[in-house]
DNA sequence: TGACTTTGTTCGGTTGCCGAACAAAGTGCG
DNA sequence: CGCACTTTGTTCGGCAACCGAACAAAGTCA
């Protein structure tokens, strides 16, 4: 009865507030090195105004002159940079059995790199602990007089719900149950922390770094031990009404296919998941005497070695994976029709060996087969991207907001 | 080099011109009875603002006061009112197989209807001028003092580019290519002309006047000759990059399934679609000769109306549907995570006879069904939806910027 | 060299919105 | 009934954001 409708609640969660100097800053960011005549036509306002607003935003350190570009036939331009190198992030990524981080810059470079294999399942006050570990570790390499780090953004293997954040592993990950792991990372390092799903921040990590830059409407599919989605929409990560969207791994693809632990049958985790693929080898061995496989227990890692030097086996095992991921990912075309398809995790590295099988999957699912199944490519980004994309969340906060960082603006 | 890119191109195409007065209106709209002291609470201005943006709006004859409310301890509030018979709307559905045109005043009630088969799909004249005599029909009827109509909307059965809305049909419609359906609607009444596809108008419809009202994400699927689905995000249509999202007709369900005239096989268009329902209706005929249904030539009304007297032929066959339906559905849940799934098109008309065994199938192929599957429901607004739809479009236009409607606020 | 461009700043003015103050019109209690 | 208190809607002064015009500085081009 009395709650104010004003502002749209903005379904990213970060607050997008608006203003002209946000916009000025952000435009800064993506621009690099740009004048004060560039961005006033850029934006529509007027050169007076951009001025005011320069003058602003150069006290906070987070922009900067740095001299003087070509003339236009007048007087140079004074150029304005961003300096990237104003402040760090902290970008967490708790895998299914790992837990990495990343300490980067605010252009994306990862300055510094820890990772460790954990049980994270069992055991969230361990992992909590790593965590901590590993992100000290990164910030005392950087030596004792690097500024601290701005945000910490963090990756879980789970959906999260943008409403309640703190509660969020406990639907896959019972042993997380009232778990406070951001209130861990917060206590240890003072700084604000962010919180999402992992195939969301992959997307975000492609918008910002990889092969989605310059589209804002995508689908990102990262093949892990689980597999999930996530849906780019107009720029912003798109949610779901309640925080589920992009859960595709329990899509049912053949209805006579095994038992998976949701309780369905033949859901596209239990073909396509790396616990699936690896057993799929071990069942094929037999088959392929000839294979670089044979006599050795496989794992991910030996098997898209084996499809990278295109060993028979590893190659069918791929193509048999490929052919069922386009099943879901003609389904997401038809229904969504995402500007571009990209696919993450460590299978991605197989590049045109997973793709080409897929595009032949997926065009013979699609009625605009020509158009839509064109654009389906590999992420380039490494085993490094949800880490990086953790810290992108932080920047995106950043930039859309610089007052919820007191730390930037105090140097 | 020189696009300015102040504005974020809006997706839907309308406005959205965020101006406070715009905001005020559509509130007006939405409560029907507000006072500028209610509008300043629930807006988050002050009193004195509002009493400005009222006193700027009332010119425009879109609101009036019609007297005063409740006192709440005080001096009693003046209502402002929403005038919805201030214009009216045009809303016309273009179906694969008829024409049909509602008048509407700005409330989405429906003054008159008209209605006639017609082969759509070959004749692009004379669709044109039956949607020019339908028109013109309510119209008349109305009066000879009635006002002219603010705008049209036209409901297509295709997919629309919202870059280039002109050139719509020829996808699918071959023998439309380069008719300009728009130019001529625009030409003989000589008033702003919108367009979209018939499902997403179908959703339009569902937001404003259906089972979505305040529910900001779901989906819309209509079952009719093809199938279609019309997706609502955040409050907004969703087109996807290429303005194809939501064309689901050609999802294949099995691979072993009929062939389609799409090309591939085992589409949920050849095995839903109306003409789908008809034939495999056909086919059990033997098999039930105690059907209401034996010894006649079925066609998708009696096949309906057998169903909903619970004729064990019929309901076989929307039994098979529903699980079809079921499986794509599931995707759609997976994927988008709606707050909702609507049902529209004739077959909606079936109501738990559809929903029940639909919901069986979405639950056996959802990893969250318990929450997802529960809000499937079928449509309520009948064969008139898309009309309504239509009409709609102009509506949200009109209240996002009525600047775009020179006729009303000459009254 | 001189005419013309472009940049960035200054300055006065418009616009949109706010808060304080106020009159009008209510309610509720002694 | 009378009086204190609320709520509504308007008026008015003021602030912040932004703009356009004017200008000096610094460049290009013929």
């Amino acid at each position: 009865m009395t709650t104010p409708t004003r502002a749209k609640p903005a379904r990213s969660g970060i607050a997008r507030e608006g203003g002209l100097a946000n916009e000025v800053l952000e435009f800064v960011w993506r621009r690099r090195e740009v004048s004060r005549a560039e961005i006033a036509r850029r934006t529509g306002r007027s050169r007076s105004t951009i001025s005011e607003v320069v003058a602003r935003l150069l006290p906070t350190g987070l922009i900067h002159e740095v001299g003087s570009g070509e003339s236009r036939g007048g007087r140079r331009p004074i150029l304005i940079g961003f300096r990237d190198d104003a402040s760090t992030i902290l970008g967490v990524d708790i895998g299914a059995a790992h837990v990495s981080v990343a300490l980067t810059d605010l252009r994306g470079r990862v300055l510094e790199w820890r990772e460790e294999a954990h049980p994270v399942r069992n055991d969230p006050h361990g992992t909590a602990a790593l965590a901590v570990e590993l992100g000290a570790a990164c910030l005392a390499a950087r030596g004792p007089g690097a500024p601290e780090p701005m945000g910490i953004g963090v990756a879980v293997p789970s959906p999260v719900d943008p409403l309640s954040p703190y509660r969020i592993l406990e639907r896959i990950l019972p042993a997380w149950h009232d778990f406070d792991l951001l209130g861990e990372l917060r206590g240890r390092f003072g700084i604000p922390v962010f919180v999402d799903n992992d195939a969301n921040l992959g997307a975000l990590a492609e918008h910002h770094w990889g092969k989605a830059v310059g589209i804002d409407d995508f689908a990102y599919l990262k093949v892990a031990t689980g597999i999930g989605a996530g849906l780019m929409i107009d720029g912003e990560i798109y949610r779901g009404a309640t925080g589920v969207a992009g859960e595709i791994g329990h899509v049912a693809i053949d209805p006579r296919g095994p038992q998976c632990v949701c309780g369905n049958r033949g859901c596209l985790a239990t073909f396509v998941g790396t616990r699936a693929l690896v057993a799929r080898t071990r069942t094929l061995l037999s088959d392929f005497p000839q294979s670089v496989l044979a006599g050795t227990d496989p794992d991910i890692w030996t098997l898209e070695d084996a499809a990278l030097a295109d060993d028979p086996l590893a190659l069918k095992v791929v193509d048999e994976a490929a052919r069922n991921l386009g099943i879901v990912i003609a389904g997401v075309l038809n229904l969504m029709n995402p500007g571009s398809v990209i696919l993450g995790g460590s299978l991605a590295r197989l590049g045109d060996r997973l793709v080409t099988p897929l595009k032949e999957a997926v065009a013979s699912r699609t009625l605009v087969a020509s158009a839509a199944a064109s654009d389906i490519r590999t992420s380039e980004l490494g085993p490094r991207a949800t880490a990086l994309g953790a810290a992108t969340h932080v920047l995106v906060a950043a930039l859309a907001d610089p007052n919820l960082f007191p730390g930037v603006n105090a140097r």
